[in-house]
DNA sequence: CTGCATCCTTCTTGATACTG
DNA sequence: CAGTATCAAGAAGGATGCAG
């Protein structure tokens, strides 16, 4: 194996190597996360959704929201009403996965002070602009 | 509870809400769990770390490796020989997270044929230029 | 072997405006 | 109300070359 063959990519090979990645790739849109939150108490509409993850543009909201309906992982309602309305909503898998998500923020929780403290110490460490003056 | 306070906001409230947001950005990089995952085995050198997230450019990697390093997720070890030599090591803490990670891995594991296939028909029904013509 | 700095390209996101 | 289209800004990432 020397090192070389670099032939074709290797992007597949990650991939399979980890899952991890994938989840985080479908996931990492700084919107999908807080809209799956957001929904997670149950059948939500564009505008509350718009108001609840307050901070999206409705362009991110909707780009957003089709990926995730794409993936299976939210359901799109439209009731053919005189002022359009639409609901979503969270599917059984999308449920797993917030459950899940659930322990990442566990972790977070647990460790936000340590790794605050890390990146300060850090700072102080690598930033140290000698302030004698 | 009210929840309304809709006021000013925002983005510490977004953070405060979603903790797991804090997480995922951490991680968000494309690199950083590979390179966790890739740790997780026991110390790990430099070079050793470019081959196994191979694709990686060395940049990345010193990049990442840095972050990783300030939030105290992984211990920078140089020992002062001839050629030098670097060891990186996960702390505690990013093997708690690893371990987390894994449950992430399972979901993915668990659904992600039930994902392809729901991207599969999404794209059956949303792009498919009718071949009648 | 490790690591940093610079340059350049690409993707993501935001702002805005318009339609059903 | 819901959603789409366009345009431009910015951040993330990749390639390289140099240095301790």
């Amino acid at each position: 194996m020397s090192q070389g063959n670099t032939g074709v990519t290797s992007q597949a090979v990650l991939a399979q190597a980890c899952p991890v990645r994938e989840v985080l790739d479908r996931v990492a849109g700084k919107w999908s996360v807080l809209i799956i939150v957001a929904a997670a108490h149950g059948p939500i509409r564009f505008t509350e959704l718009e108001r609840s993850v307050e901070g999206i543009s409705r362009r991110m909201l909707t780009l957003t929201l089709r990926n995730l309906e794409r993936d299976g992982l939210v359901t799109r309602t439209v009731h053919p009403t005189v002022p359009p309305k639409v609901e979503y909503e969270l599917t059984p898998v999308a449920r797993e996965l917030h459950a899940t998500l659930l322990s990442l923020t566990d972790w977070a929780e647990r460790h936000r002070v340590t790794i605050a403290e890390s990146r300060a110490a850090y700072d102080a460490e690598h930033r140290p602009e000698p302030v004698d003056a």
